[in-house]
DNA sequence: TACCAGGATGTTG
DNA sequence: CAACATCATGGT
């Protein structure tokens, strides 16, 4: 059993509700509280879960080999629920905006629930473009429960993410029964490469500039202004990262400002000259929103 | 039925 | 450089 304290500003309610925000999510799942995921560590599977009780309560269910397990969890949590993040800079920034400051209030504690698997976000993103969720989620559990490894438990079987590996050996007819277009199956072709070939490498990236990680993303055929800003934000702890064309956003702000009609790429930048330093941040308490 | 979904790309004017 | 067609399918 591994123990992570959890920062002051901290809300598990909010965390659940989010990470159960699609029934067809299955890539972690919750039952009675408790949030299970099995991640690849090594060339084997770990399954693990979260709970939470006066602090984050980590335990691991698997019996495996690699000594550095438990580091590798126990970051990889700090890392998927943003920790370290100093909430209370956002919420002073936040403060500038009333409908935003709102919003910081109703849920509070919320941190940013991210992807720590830059290649996940980038699949997961392509997957989402232009489609509605819930479609979205049905193209993301054929692709994981046809191509990623998985295990039983208790019964119930959970899925790791497919492999760059796996998913760049594959062709554009291979996705076709899963009703992927032949753009977005050569798009996760070509971010599969990228990472399996090394042109991209999450750790490399992580070492440049705003600038220099949008240049290289946008650079694989397939990954846009949207997509990218999307990965930075959920993966990179780009917190400013706005993914400014996201119809998510758009939805959200026309409710939360109560404005007739969604507001234009430009609006937005407009607006959230006043969340400058978090428009990421800012961006994931709309989408929260939209949940209620 | 037409139009929109957590967009990106290639082509056209 | 801006405007448009295309993608594929589910929902309204």
């Amino acid at each position: 059993m591994i123990l992570i304290p959890t920062p002051q500003e901290f809300s598990y309610k909010e965390l659940i509700k989010f990470l159960s925000r699609n029934e067809k999510e299955c890539l972690h799942r919750i039952k009675d509280d408790t949030i299970y995921k099995v991640l690849e560590i090594e060339n084997e599977l770990v399954l693990f879960s979260v709970s939470f009780d006066n602090g984050l309560v980590v335990r691991i269910h698997t019996e495996n080999q690699s000594p550095f397990v438990n580091d590798i969890i126990k970051n990889y949590i700090e890392d998927w629920f943003d920790l370290t993040a100093d909430l209370k800079s956002f919420y002073e920034i936040a403060r500038q905006d009333t409908i935003l400051h709102q919003l910081c209030q109703k849920y509070h504690g919320l941190r940013m629930v991210g992807m720590p698997n830059l290649f996940e976000s980038l699949i997961w993103s392509v997957i989402g473009q232009q489609i509605n969720l819930n479609f979205a989620y049905s193209l993301k559990q054929r692709l994981v429960q046809s191509f990623g490894k998985s295990i039983t438990f208790e019964g119930q079987t959970f899925y790791a993410l497919p492999t760059p590996e796996t998913l760049a050996c594959l062709q554009i007819e291979d996705f076709r029964p899963y009703q992927f277009s032949k753009g977005k199956a050569q798009y996760i072709i070509n971010i599969s490469k990228a990472f399996a070939e090394g042109t991209i490498s999450q750790q490399n990236l992580s070492l440049l500039s705003y600038d220099e990680i949008k240049q290289q993303l946008t650079a694989i055929k397939g990954v846009g202004n949207w997509t990218a800003n999307y990965s930075m934000m959920k993966s990179l702890k780009s917190y400013d990262a706005f993914p400014v064309e996201d119809v998510g956003l758009h939805n959200a702000i026309k409710n939360q400002y109560g404005l007739e009609a969604k507001p234009t790429i430009a609006d937005l930048h407009q607006m959230s000259t006043q969340w400058i330093g978090w428009r990421g941040y800012a961006t994931f308490y709309f989408w929260h929103s939209l949940l209620g």
